[in-house]
DNA sequence: GACCAGGCACATC
DNA sequence: GATGTGCATGGT
């Protein structure tokens, strides 16, 4: 697929820049990676809010809050419960390992830390991908249901295909380079929002050039 | 009131 | 290994 950086092109000249991710800081972005899981960005927000306006946006205080009451400040970005698990393992790692740095965590070898983010109970490969690129700045290609679903509809994979393989499209086809993953998984949200909902509107889609013949299925 | 949203783990066949 | 299900709020 040589049409990938002509694909971010024609995004990049269609929307301009994306300002990705939005959040301040490196934490808090890890943070919105775990919250925002089958969840829309708004709710993520509302949740975020509530943990500044409590003022235990932090590792440490994040570590020593009860994990119910976590729950309840987390409420509106949905499946608190499960979340405030996934937060509270998150951080586990993040003060046991790497002394609740950021920082630290960034120092530590690429491979090895995505598996480490990859054994925590509740990350799997999206939300580490996340936190490796958006948080700390590593050269990893993100893939969410957006990048599927605009890929699949212009038959360039199916739907369906595995993680790995959405990923290694990416990592073959481009340079390793950190502002340019950034600014394209952001692009693909976008447009996937605009024009590649459930009930799509290709007529007006700034990809339709790069519509392929189709092979088979795509949802 | 149905449908959807920047996943993931776990059960079951 | 593939397929199904629970987790939950808030916007359209």
């Amino acid at each position: 697929m040589k049409n990938l950086l002509k694909i971010f092109e024609r995004l990049y000249s269609f929307y301009g820049p994306q300002h990705w991710w939005p959040g301040e800081t490196p934490f808090e972005i890890a943070v919105g990676a775990i919250l925002t899981q089958n969840t829309n960005w708004g709710n993520v927000e509302k949740a975020i809010t509530n943990l500044k306006a409590a003022g235990l946006l932090s590792p440490e205080k994040l570590e020593e809050i009860q994990e119910g009451r976590l729950a309840e400040l987390i409420r509106p970005a949905g499946y608190f419960n499960i979340k405030a698990k996934r937060l509270k393992a998150f951080i586990s790692l993040l003060m046991n390992s790497y002394q609740g740095s950021m920082k630290k965590m960034k120092k530590e070898d690429l491979q090895y830390l995505r598996h480490k983010l990859l054994e925590v109970n509740g990350i799997g490969p999206e939300t580490a991908d996340s936190i490796l690129l958006y948080a700390l700045g590593k050269p990893v290609f993100v893939i969410d249901a957006y990048t599927r679903r605009v890929l699949s509809r212009h038959n360039i994979l199916p739907y369906d295909a595995p993680y790995e393989e959405y990923q290694r499209l990416f990592h073959d086809g481009l340079d390793e380079d950190v502002p340019l993953f950034n600014e394209y998984h952001a692009l693909f949200v976008r447009v996937g929002k605009d024009f590649c909902r459930p009930k799509p509107r290709c007529e007006d889609c700034p990809l339709k050039v790069f519509l392929r013949p189709s092979q088979s299925s795509n949802p």
